[in-house]
DNA sequence: AATTAAACGGACCTCGGTCCGGATTCGTAA
DNA sequence: TTACGAATCCGGACCGAGGTCCGTTTAATT
């Protein structure tokens, strides 16, 4: 899984969780997936596999709160430093527990169908990422929150990267005039995981306002019309 | 200082941590610092004072990262279930160590002298508003971001909850076709501390750029000029 | 002084994270 | 094919910090 970088902080325990080494590919703007498994060693591979399972199994059996990283290597029959040493920390087994869904996201903006994929113009792809995104952290909700990162991590992590990557390059096309940089963590944020379930769970705001906020958000940052 | 509600999923371990007792309230907008201290006693308000001290002594001395409840503890030479018991988690101990400058921000909104406060056209106040937050975030970024709690509760923290609340104002008369609510959150969420360390720490963006990059949002939002 | 509600304190628990001696795997060469 | 050495991986003991519990102490009240 790699996430070259989003736990780099933890270098002590072990020499490095799955690592990139490749180039320095600063402007390649990778899917944050890059060389997942880089060559693991047999019994390394299968315990990573059995982890995943069990990790897995917690989840939908017991909700993510019951994903300790102790119940995981019991689960999976295996000791708790090769959880650590496989997936840098909680986080990073969570976040492995989201790759698959997160790649087909990631391939379906790449090279999907429009709107969502390329071929549509920019805002309407705009629309439709927010729309893809709150239907996401409807279904996922729960792990998404607890796979959130730290303060000091949650914008390095490479999903978000490529996320915030891809609304930025919209919005310079959406909105040549604007910082799309600062202006694509904005509209990220009204896509938070946490601030969805905030409003949906705690304040009982309706999906579909949610979905006419974005649209409206969109609009309004576009400076266009929205269509409604 | 009460808080009432954000750490009341502590129900178990004491009572509960200074609540609020007062009616229902529901509409009257506090600033989230309603009676304070309500009536601690002699001992326990002794001992709060201590704690806070200690506390801020181990911020200016060793950074937020060394306050530990235990430091804290042994620093005012309490034990440790008091520092529990009076701020209920490590959040409330470090968000009662910034409720000064929260309140004095707090009066500033309410009643300061314009832009801030009230008296200046609402897109001229929530520029303002925004200029005064980055300043605040750059000021005590360690402890507001030490201070981040948990996903569930982040948008429930009463100050957070007023200055939402205070922005939907703005924006109620500055966009009052849009959804100032949904609106609310996401223009908050360019103010926060983690995504101005981020961005300022992390990636190098000057605070002029910041600064701009909201005066550019606030425009877009209520579709109007920017005054650049 | 007696009573009672509140506060105290520190032992205790859980869980994330670390460390290191020992076991496995794999490439290489006889 | 087997032997062997090095790199990698394994596992569970260990640590620190947040959070809890409950028997004891102390401040307010009458």
């Amino acid at each position: 899984m790699l996430y070259a970088g989003f736990m780099s902080a933890a270098l002590p325990p072990f020499p490095k969780p799955e690592e990139t080494v490749g180039p320095p590919e600063l402007l390649r703007l990778g899917t944050g997936f890059e060389e997942d498994e880089p060559c693991l060693r047999a019994d390394a591979a299968r315990n990573r596999a059995r982890l995943l399972e069990a990790a897995a199994r917690l989840v939908a059996e017991h909700g993510a709160a019951a994903v300790t990283m102790e119940a995981v290597a019991a689960a999976a029959s295996v000791g708790k430093g090769t959880v650590f040493r496989r997936f840098g920390d909680r986080t990073g087994l969570l976040m492995a527990l989201l790759d698959h869904s997160e790649k087909k996201f990631q391939a379906a903006l790449l090279s999907g169908p429009p709107p969502l994929g390329p071929g549509a113009p920019p805002v309407e792809r705009l629309r439709a990422f927010g729309c893809a995104m709150l239907r996401r952290s409807v279904d996922e909700l729960e792990l998404q929150l607890a796979a959130e990162p730290s303060a000091e991590r949650r914008y390095t992590s490479p999903p978000r990267r490529f996320l915030r990557g891809h609304v930025a390059l919209l919005l310079r096309q959406a909105a040549p005039d604007a910082d799309s940089e600062l202006l694509s963590h904005t509209l990220l944020a009204y896509l938070d995981a946490a601030l969805v379930h905030h409003l949906t769970a705690q304040c009982g705001v309706p999906p579909e306002r949610l979905r006419d906020g974005w649209l409206d958000l969109v609009a309004r940052v576009t400076r266009t019309e929205c269509p409604d």
